[in-house]
DNA sequence: CGCCAGGCTTAGG
DNA sequence: CCTAAGCATGGC
């Protein structure tokens, strides 16, 4: 057992981020109970699980299956920060959304709500497929059958906690394995070759880090196949952090825009062109708020 | 049966 | 660059 503790950004509320992380769909790869968040992470290679709590205004990280060392709880306290955006300082999305007819009620809403990640790109881009074109529920039916079969886990206290499968057990998967876990065929090949990119290093989120635009982030990503500019664009949002990513097709961004501005029909690519102009540079957190208000309570603002 | 769900690929302008 | 068609799967 080994505490550590990270200061928040200026805007922060732990309760919106754990209620987001909670907020009705069943992830497998973390969990939440008593205002507290459980997590397995990779250690030096090794399954740690680490619990994340708030308490006099500092989060509190514990790894409850390892003491850490110095360097390792650097990296806890890294990938932690990197995980739940605290590096981020909202006031200027703030001041912009607090002049936007959509995103005034949002911010006082579900005020000091960050951009919760997925730190790991092949984790991050295998859960955009899997997404793609599919209710959320059943999405998240899907990947609890892929990790539960193919990731490693530990047990704690009664229960297990997954991580996500390596892409070295992924590249080694047929399209049939995967059938089985109702992927569709082309969801399948798509998320198998992107674990045999992944395991031959021929992409990798470091790589990817160090390239200089955006746009050539997202070049690179949709020449894989399965990647479309939606995947890409939620890939740059939840992983690699990018302000400006927006996935601008999104459905559920036509869904939460419809609901807030009462509209009748979902709103046309123009029109959400024009809504999103003054988010510039901060697109992708304007899109989460949107999210956000797709789940209860206070569906519409 | 029909329509929807946090789309992608391919073919053809 | 843009549009349309075809694809694929489960939930309601």
């Amino acid at each position: 057992m080994t505490n550590l503790f990270i200061n928040p950004p200026k805007i922060f509320c732990f309760n919106e981020c754990l209620w987001f992380l909670d907020r009705g769909f069943d992830d497998c790869l973390y969990n939440i109970s008593d205002h507290t968040i459980y997590k397995a992470m990779l250690i030096d290679g090794e399954p740690v699980l680490i619990q994340i709590c708030y308490a006099d205004n500092k989060i509190q990280i514990t790894s409850l299956n390892k003491t850490l060392t110095h360097n390792n709880k650097q990296y806890v306290a890294a990938y932690v920060k990197e995980w739940l955006d605290l590096d981020t300082d909202l006031s200027e999305f703030y001041q912009m959304a607090k002049q936007n007819e959509l995103l005034s009620p949002l911010i006082s809403c579900y005020h000091g709500l960050t951009m919760i990640g997925i730190n790991d790109l092949f984790e991050a881009l295998c859960w955009a497929i899997m997404g793609q074109q599919i209710n959320l529920n059943f999405a998240y039916k899907t990947k609890r059958a892929f990790v539960e079969k193919y990731g490693e886990s530990i047990h704690f206290n009664g229960k297990q906690f997954y991580l996500f499968p390596t892409p070295e057990k992924v590249s080694k998967c047929t399209v049939e394995s995967l059938k089985q876990l109702q992927f569709s065929a082309n969801k399948a090949k798509y998320i198998i070759n992107l674990a045999g990119l992944f395991n031959n290093e021929e992409i990798s989120k470091r790589q990817l880090s160090h390239l200089k635009y955006p746009d050539s982030i997202r070049n690179t990503l949709i020449s894989i196949k399965g990647i479309g500019s939606w995947t890409a664009e939620y890939a740059m949002m939840k992983c690699f952090k990018i302000k400006s990513a927006f996935p601008i097709q999104d459905v559920g961004l036509q869904n939460a825009i419809k609901q807030q501005l009462r509209l009748q029909e979902k709103p046309s690519l123009e029109e959400i062109k024009h809504l999103s102009k003054p988010w510039s540079g901060w697109e992708s957190y304007a899109t989460l708020y949107l999210w956000r208000s797709l789940s209860s309570p206070s569906n519409t603002v």
